[in-house]
DNA sequence: AGTACACAAGTTGTATACAAATACGGTGAT
DNA sequence: ATCACCGTATTTGTATACAACTTGTGTACT
């Protein structure tokens, strides 16, 4: 019985506390919400003396998001969080060029119908306030299309797939916060959404991938217009 | 004067020695070389002993074996190095086929002749063996193969993609060690490569890309068949 | 004033110590 | 014979100590 019991715990702890990880979490986040500014030197001793931990966990964490180019290991100065070049923008988003698209086409038989629905009705609504003049939040519409994206990547079948594109879309966000925070053409981005889900019903991946590679290229045009 | 000559001595020394990479190379080659097999656990006491170090630089080094998929730390068990599961060879490759084509893309205009020329010479040196009706051993041509994709990947212009190719022809060079050391059908690899090379020689990108996906699809066919 | 130098403060790299969790083998009861 | 339980050994997670290196500043010397 008490075997049991045991077992039971083991999966009732799902915590994985572990404070190498939230070590990242945090520094992570400081870093994407621009906390951190690039160019900032991060030492270790800081980052334990303000997280309350040792070095240790502090260090992994720090070589974690430095594999994730989110900052950059000197020797002998610290961590230092990474600049955002012209170059960085440009690279990342010729990546997720091919490995989104690659996503949506084994995302679209795995989607549910409800899926869909749910993500049309999000971006219906943001239409209907748009069309009655009121007040769009730039960070409402961020969030719909990160629902987007997020759902193609979630619903893909190939891990490695997955985990390349969560470090990509971690940069992408990033860059979003960074450059773009004010509202462009909303109703054509709302068009153009509306447009993807349509065709993400009718399974239409012919006319899907080169209407999606079309919005992901418009998506870079701005951050990089606004990058200057 | 001496000023000087600290100067030079500061740059003569690059080095970089730092017992965490040199961890990090010898277990990544023991993975990918077989003499750790897939299933065993690494416990870091065990390879601190046999490294001659500490935990500290071998539990890092294991920390980025696991993000390139190699290893699966497992707490209270060890680090556990990874299966090779079909799925992972077809998911691999998947990726493979998209970011190579585009990394191709790119390097067309940055490779020189007298690369080309290069590689051609080493090809053609295989096919006069075969035509002499030598013995050609795998690992020589399996050295030619890698030698284009990896000039491919060396030449394109984002170093994003260089970092994820990179981590993934870690893996796909690992699969054919343990799958395919057999040779196939030599003489269709020797016409396939000679092809893609002349393509590449008249930078004629819009046929070399087709012939190019073609050529991994039939990579990836033949380590799927030894595989089972 | 300008330059070389030395010293101090801060940084990472590495080793070691300790605690908590887990696995493993033996022992006993049913 | 099988299962539950318990103690030991091993494992990772974390803190801390120390060494080597880098940077910056101040000082003496030219």
């Amino acid at each position: 019985m008490s075997n049991l019991v045991s077992r039971l715990e083991g999966i009732r702890k799902e915590k994985k506390s572990n404070l190498a990880q939230t070590a990242y979490v945090q520094i992570k986040e400081a870093i994407i919400y621009a906390k951190f500014k690039p160019g900032d030197y991060l030492s270790e001793n800081m980052l334990a003396d303000v997280l309350e931990m040792s070095r240790t966990p502090v260090r992994e964490a720090l070589k974690e998001l430095a594999n994730e180019n989110l900052v950059e290991i000197v020797p002998g100065r610290g961590a230092c969080v990474k600049e955002i070049s012209l170059k960085d923008i440009k690279e990342i988003y010729e990546l997720r060029k091919v490995l989104e698209c690659l996503a949506a086409e084994s995302a679209v038989s795995n989607i549910t119908d409800t899926e869909i629905e749910e993500l049309e009705n999000a971006w219906l609504s943001i239409q209907s306030k748009v069309q009655q003049k009121e007040q769009v939040e730039w960070e409402i519409v961020s969030r719909c299309d990160n629902k987007l994206h997020n759902l193609l990547i979630d619903k893909c079948n190939n891990s490695h797939l997955k985990n390349f594109m969560s470090v990509l879309n971690q940069q992408i966000f990033r860059y979003q916060l960074l450059t773009a925070q004010t509202l462009g053409d909303v109703e054509n981005t709302i068009q153009q959404h509306l447009e993807i889900i349509s065709l993400l019903k009718e399974r239409n991946t012919e006319q899907l991938l080169p209407l999606l590679r079309q919005h992901i290229e418009s998506a870079q045009e701005i951050v990089v217009k606004r990058h200057s």
